[in-house]
DNA sequence: TTGCGCCTGTTTGCTCAACAATATGACAAT
DNA sequence: ATTGTCATATTGTTGAGCAAACAGGCGCAA
């Protein structure tokens, strides 16, 4: 109707100033620079990112809706903690997704999507192998991601990578931790050949994979607990 | 650890102002009283709820992540608008979620939920027959809404409810338009049928009976579109 | 010591007023 | 019919400001 003359759809967006304080702030949680349960100041953000502090507001609530940050009344934002009980919960919901990915797949049986997944195999196994531990979650994240992505639905797919936003925030402070994902070597090629079988050894598989992921994060969280608990005063 | 005396938890809370327009505004939009589409002025709204241009501001944007109303940049705020690909989107995620709680049912058996599903399942069959159409939406609601709680996860409920918030979304015009779900009589005491038997059965059940939902919102919502450019001059 | 009220600085919740940038619709010019 | 121009409405963002609520310290009484 409106651009016939070439597929140049919505390729222009301009971005607000809140929402550049949102990616601003997203990143800064994500990459773990700001620590989960660290209150946010008001005055203390808006002179930092150099804008007005009902601006920062607005930001602030568009990232609690994304469950990045916590409001306490009259007690300011809060950056959000991801408890034991959060992390199961976070695995069973992507269960619940993930299983419609692999169903959905299971059905239509789409090359493309066996090919992306195949790629992102191998892409983890390369970053594992030279032990680039970020590489290798990132590469879980968009395996994980795709497969969602064969159901076919923007709203799962959105549903999704916001608990991978989440589950990000949870080890945060990890991200660059050791090799405690030792499992995750070709863990991704066993789930993708079950993906390729019946539906029923699919999810199974699926269901072990992502009941694997959470214990081993479980760990991982106790793990830091206890080493924050064991020497409280580490500011250098 | 805070409250040892007695299940007082979390019982007292205050409400901003902020969370209130939230909430008037919600329901406004979901009881249909302001139209999808409508774009909402922010002096206006300001005015009509007796509060500052910036607070309005900050429960739009709430909103805006609950998916009710959009941003669009220099042009303002629009309740939101649920198009025919929005609702098999809505329902395929829908189907994800309810299948997750389908399964957790079939392995727990919990008696409690069953009880509930059952209550329900009456409560609708009344409503229907008394021809409160309300009173069976909402029992639709609530029916798949334990359904899905009983996977147990906060996380896929709150999904779970913003899915339905959004369809009611789609048939708010419509809330009171006859009898146009007429299959909704007795189907849910066939889903719940099926609930008990097999997992297989169970999901299989299901999957009919939202493709069955899925199809009949999608005819309303046509047949509403149709109206709309029938009788474009509808004012009085 | 423990518990209590009181005071004080800090931070939030919210308002108000203002201004530049942008969109929108009408109108004139081509 | 298309384009340029312009007035108007609305948004994006700022900055200041104030009342209320919180947090912590201090002193006083039990």
């Amino acid at each position: 109707m409106a651009s016939p003359i070439t597929g140049l759809g919505a390729t222009i967006q301009r971005q607000s100033v809140t929402e550049q304080a949102v990616a601003a702030l997203r990143e800064a949680i994500l990459s773990g620079r700001i620590a989960p349960g660290t209150p946010l100041r008001e005055a203390a953000l808006a002179a930092e990112l150099g804008l007005s502090r009902n601006t920062v507001r607005e930001a602030a609530r568009l990232l609690s809706g994304e469950g990045l940050v916590r409001h306490q009344m009259n007690r300011g934002i809060v950056v959000a903690t991801i408890t034991a009980a959060d992390v199961s919960d976070i695995y069973a919901a992507r269960e619940a997704a993930e299983k419609a990915g692999a169903e959905a797949l299971a059905q239509h049986r789409d090359p493309v999507v066996y090919q992306q997944l195949t790629d992102l195999a191998d892409q983890i196994e390369a970053a594992f192998s030279r032990g680039d531990v970020a590489a290798v979650l990132d590469g879980d994240r968009r395996f994980h991601a795709t497969l969602v992505a064969a159901a076919g639905s923007p709203r799962l797919c959105r549903f999704h990578s916001r608990l991978q936003q989440e589950q990000r925030l949870a080890l945060a402070l990890a991200e660059r931790s050791s090799r405690e994902l030792g499992r995750t070597a070709d863990d991704h090629r066993e789930l993708l050949h079950a993906l390729r079988g019946s539906p029923a050894r699919a999810t199974a598989q699926l269901t072990a994979h992502l009941q694997a992921g959470a214990a081993e994060l479980q760990r991982l969280l106790a793990l830091l607990a206890q080493r924050k608990d064991t020497q409280p005063p580490d500011d250098s």
